[in-house]
DNA sequence: CAGCGTGTTGACCGTACGGTCCAGAACGAA
DNA sequence: TTCGTTCTGGACCGTACGGTCAACACGCTG
């Protein structure tokens, strides 16, 4: 290596993130992109290839990090999974809070735009959500062995259901629904679940 | 009126709903909708207004057809409300069935893509979810009213959940994820509503 | 049948797009 | 210090974008 890089790849990947994040991958130029990260486009160019590989690194990266994110979560210091699937509805709820639209998962927005186009956008999604099912499977398995959910309950459907509930309430924040919606949503969600109110 | 149109107004803004649907509103250049209209770049403009304003009354009218549509099936043959509500619920699992990831609804497209940046748009998709929640609010009630759903649950908090998961079931279609998922998502929310296994 | 006002057409405009390329800068290796 | 290699910045390219406009076509009106 001749000549080292004069920037840091993943701070540049951060600034990306935001800013496809922002616009969607469409509406996100060159010159915006580079506006963002204060490189040319021909270091641009050469780190990360085009537009779209840009995007899809941006985008494994962004899905890496909800995954490794919510398994944090749910191995994290609350002590029963009960209380920390109750944590992460309430955070879902909060992100829907602040009135007016609020900017949505990139993952969603990326879905909704590309992933019937681009097959590694779909690819990449299916296999988010199929992660993200299998994390919260184990947290209501968990909270199953603890006696907070009903040994009824078959783990699988429950965590689809509750997939498709968080990817429902993203869907109500993107449009501003406001946080009593998402209340009545998170609550009659957990509910269903088998937990108890708080 | 000195020189009538030749085209047919209902039908140039059904070919730009096709459009827009399908590739979303920054990919979709003039020359695609001038394509799929067969209509000069005046008549269009002269019509309709630049691009953002044909957007904007597409999807004015896909929401009222989405709302009609709702509100026809639910006031439709079928017997009870529980049974309308099973059949909405199937038409969604049906939605995503076949293989891979399948168009999603204009809305919820529309609202990823732009809700967050467009104030008219972002309008748009809060009144028609609030209409819609509304229809699914009053046919939970009617199933109420016929012993199908015990009459202690809250129709509004109800009618927000199942609003929730059919935006959340089309967040999965999108991305493909077949429809044994989706199987799951439905039969878990109609019995967390009250209603009993078909 | 004449005239007027609208609708249609497509050439045209300026711009911004994504992408390429190269001359020079920076740095490690010898 | 010199050389070789990589990285950098920005000039440059062809294209396609959204939008405008003027000339023409049409048909209703009187």
């Amino acid at each position: 290596m001749a000549r080292p890089r004069k920037f840091d790849e993943q701070q540049v990947l951060h600034s990306a993130t935001e800013t496809f994040w922002t616009s969607g991958f469409a509406a996100t130029s060159l010159d915006d992109l580079m506006r963002a990260t204060s490189l040319g486009k021909g270091s641009l160019y050469g780190a990360f290839g085009d537009k779209q590989a840009l995007f899809q690194r941006v985008l494994d990266g962004y899905c890496a990090n909800i995954t490794a994110g919510l398994s944090k979560h749910l191995s994290g210091p609350d002590s029963s999974a009960a209380t920390r699937l109750r944590a992460l509805f309430d955070m879902a709820v909060a992100a829907g809070a602040p009135p007016g639209p609020q900017r949505a998962c990139l993952l969603a927005k990326a879905t909704a735009e590309l992933a019937a186009t681009n097959t590694e956008v779909a690819v990449r999604a299916r296999q988010t959500f199929t992660m993200l099912a299998g994390l919260l499977r184990a947290e209501v398995e968990s909270a199953q062995a603890a006696g907070d959910i009903p040994g009824d309950r078959d783990p699988q459907r429950t965590a689809h259901h509750l997939l498709a509930v968080l990817r429902g309430m993203e869907a109500l924040t993107e449009a501003g629904m406001g946080e009593s919606v998402l209340r009545d949503v998170a609550d009659t969600a957990l509910v269903a679940a088998g937990l108890q109110q708080a």
